[in-house]
RNA sequence: GCGGGUGUGGUGUAGCCUGGUAUCACUUAAGCUUGCCAAGCUUACAACCCGGGUUCAAAUCCCGGCGCCCGCACCA
């Protein structure tokens, strides 16, 4: 049977092949959205993320904090994300369509009630469906034995960064804009995952939370940046637009982000995608996520799977502080200083700790912050708080209301985020697709990984000529004189030269230095360019520094 | 989750219909040889996706599961 091979197919035979990338639990008949890396795959996903820190840690002065991937409850119901990714679904076997319980039910009607009396009817043809089945997202478990504590494999890296803000506030000495990252695992428990590296369920991804003040939502390098183009497509047409252009004509809202799109542009193209297969796609309204206000995918073109979102930018606004702020109570504001200290008049609600503190007990700290944060402009009778959704009545002796002068140094606000989210497994697969090259050798398929040097898993390939003692005792001084230079290195001493130098190009090693019977007389040997093929003659001594030189910075 | 297709060494395959432990090539490894782009020779390693059933006997027939591919649906 002949079976068409297209460029994935190829990829990933030389990914298993050459130890780049596998299914998980291979011996066992694999799980699909499960992927290993091997030796070579692991290499060049930490040179993509130690790319990306230079990015935005290194250049952009982000920093880099690690959090739990065993999420509590709290933290995703607050962020929208138990109710926003647990739908009910149901499926109508005739007319062969899924539908969400919540679109067909009649208002008022609980979906226990809807299934027990026949009210769930298929739109289209009318059946009567009972098949109901959640489709929860998330993957759900549980901190601690018996009962335990409710919790998700987190979803997305982000949220860690929200919960840690008031602390990372303080930290970068309560000045705003500050850059947060976070690279790590994120789990999806995807209805069907089919497209290899693509979509997986667990995957890898490096996400930037940048906190800025509403009001001021531009970038300090911006100006330096400004008349650089960005590829974008808002849907309709492809526009070359440069930053300044974009932002004042409102195709993209704001400095900040248009920023932070140029980084991820630079980003990408130096991580070795294609430009030609590369561009930004404004989301329409509807796909818009539910923290969203704005959102951009830098899209990247694969010839299996058309335009895949590697990227996406998006401007979250205040939603998920605000959201923490609610749920949990603590103060997570920034403060907008003036330039003098005003004084201002002001109703405000003490607390009256004697009484509230022994009726509430272990709610009674966060109520009482909740109370001093609630504005009293106007005449109350009622105060009342919401805690875990639920609201609280607080009786009149357990606050008073008092008219103060207050010292004021500012305005409290909540930070609004721009996030780049980038996914690493996307973006080495089509760092991969981009760079695979296929020639003939005589009547032969060669395949060459033309890799960025700072990408490539191996770096320089170091071969003798010949297996003469001679030659491979020199051979193998170099090959530890680079790795003591920080250099990785792949010493290759069996086949023909050519067979080697093939080896080494279908794994994307850029360079590789062959000592040959001429390095005995004058002491230099050949350094031979991947994708020319051509060599030069180097002297020893000078190898490292031209390797070094070549790859230009080692990650 | 639904429908269709499919699963044999590391890779690509022959064998399956018509049951009798598996073909060929490449790769890999060792040796010889060669001496700058997958050369040659010798040798070696290495596979029937998993679990049941039928049968004296299952890669082959039947059932179930899993993976992969295509379409539908889903996709923060």
């Amino acid at each position: 049977m002949f079976m068409p091979q297209d460029v994935y197919d190829k990829i990933m035979m030389l990914c298993k092949r050459r130890g780049f990338i596998y299914p998980s639990f291979d011996i066992y008949g694999g799980v699909a959205g499960f992927y290993d890396y091997g030796p070579l795959g692991s290499q060049v996903k930490n040179n993509i993320e130690n790319l990306w820190r230079r990015f935005y840690v290194l250049k952009d002065g982000c920093i880099e904090i690690n959090t739990p991937i065993i999420t509590l409850y709290e933290v995703l119901k607050a962020s929208g994300h138990v109710d926003e990714f647990t739908d009910l679904t149901v499926h109508c076997g005739k007319c062969k369509q899924f539908y969400k319980v919540e679109d067909i039910l009649e208002k008022g009607v609980s979906v226990e009630e809807a299934l027990k009396k026949n009210l769930l009817r298929c739109p289209r043809c009318g059946m009567v469906l009972k098949n109901v089945s959640p489709v929860n997202l998330m993957f759900s478990t549980k901190i601690g034995i018996g009962e335990g504590r409710k919790a998700f494999l987190r979803p997305e890296t982000a949220q860690g960064i929200f919960t840690n803000f008031h602390f990372l506030y303080r930290f970068a000495r309560e000045k705003l804009p500050i850059g947060v990252v976070q690279i790590g695992k994120g789990y999806r428990n995807e209805v069907s995952p089919r497209q290899g590296i693509i979509r997986l369920r667990e995957f890898s991804m490096a996400e930037a939370e940048i906190f800025f003040d509403p009001t001021n939502k531009t970038h300090s390098d911006f100006e330096k940046v400004k008349d650089k183009k960005l590829f974008l497509f808002d849907n309709e047409k492809e526009m070359k637009l440069s930053l300044r252009e974009a932002v004042k004509n409102k195709v993209v809202d704001n400095q900040a982000l248009a920023y932070y799109m140029y980084l991820t542009q630079e980003f990408l193209l130096s991580a070795g995608v294609d430009p030609k297969k590369f561009r930004f796609r404004k989301h329409a309204k509807d796909e818009l996520a539910h923290y969203a206000r704005e959102c951009w995918d830098a899209e990247l073109f694969s010839e299996r799977f058309g335009w895949v979102e590697c990227v996406g930018i998006a401007d979250r606004s205040a939603y998920d502080l605000s959201s923490h702020i609610k749920s949990s109570g603590v103060d997570m504001y920034a403060l907008r200083r003036y330039d003098k200290t005003k004084t201002v008049k002001k109703k405000k609600i003490v607390p009256n700790m004697s009484t509230l503190g022994p009726l509430f007990k272990e709610k009674a700290g966060r109520i009482k912050t909740l109370l001093e944060n609630i504005d009293v402009t106007s005449e109350v009778d009622e105060i009342s708080v919401n805690i875990d959704g639920e609201k609280i009545e607080i009786p009149k002796d357990c606050y008073k209301i008092v008219e103060t002068e207050e010292k004021v140094s500012g305005e409290k606000f909540i930070p609004h985020v721009i996030e780049p989210s980038y996914g690493i497994d996307r973006i080495l697969y089509m760092i991969l697709e981009h760079n695979y090259m296929e020639t003939k050798k005589k009547e032969e398929e060669y395949r060459v990984l033309r890799l960025k040097p700072g990408i490539a898993p191996v770096k320089t390939g170091v071969f003798p000529l010949v297996n003469d003692d001679k030659l491979v005792e020199i051979a193998k001084k170099i090959d530890n004189d680079l790795r003591d230079a920080g250099v990785i290195t792949y010493y290759d001493d069996s086949g023909s030269i050519g067979r080697r130098y093939a080896r080494m190009d279908e794994i994307g090693t850029p360079f590789c230095v062959t000592v040959d019977h001429d390095t005995i007389v004058d002491n230099t040997v050949t350094i031979r360019d991947r994708d020319t093929t051509r060599q030069v003659r180097k002297k020893i001594e000078d190898v490292v520094g031209y390797i070094k030189e070549k790859i230009g910075f080692l990650v």
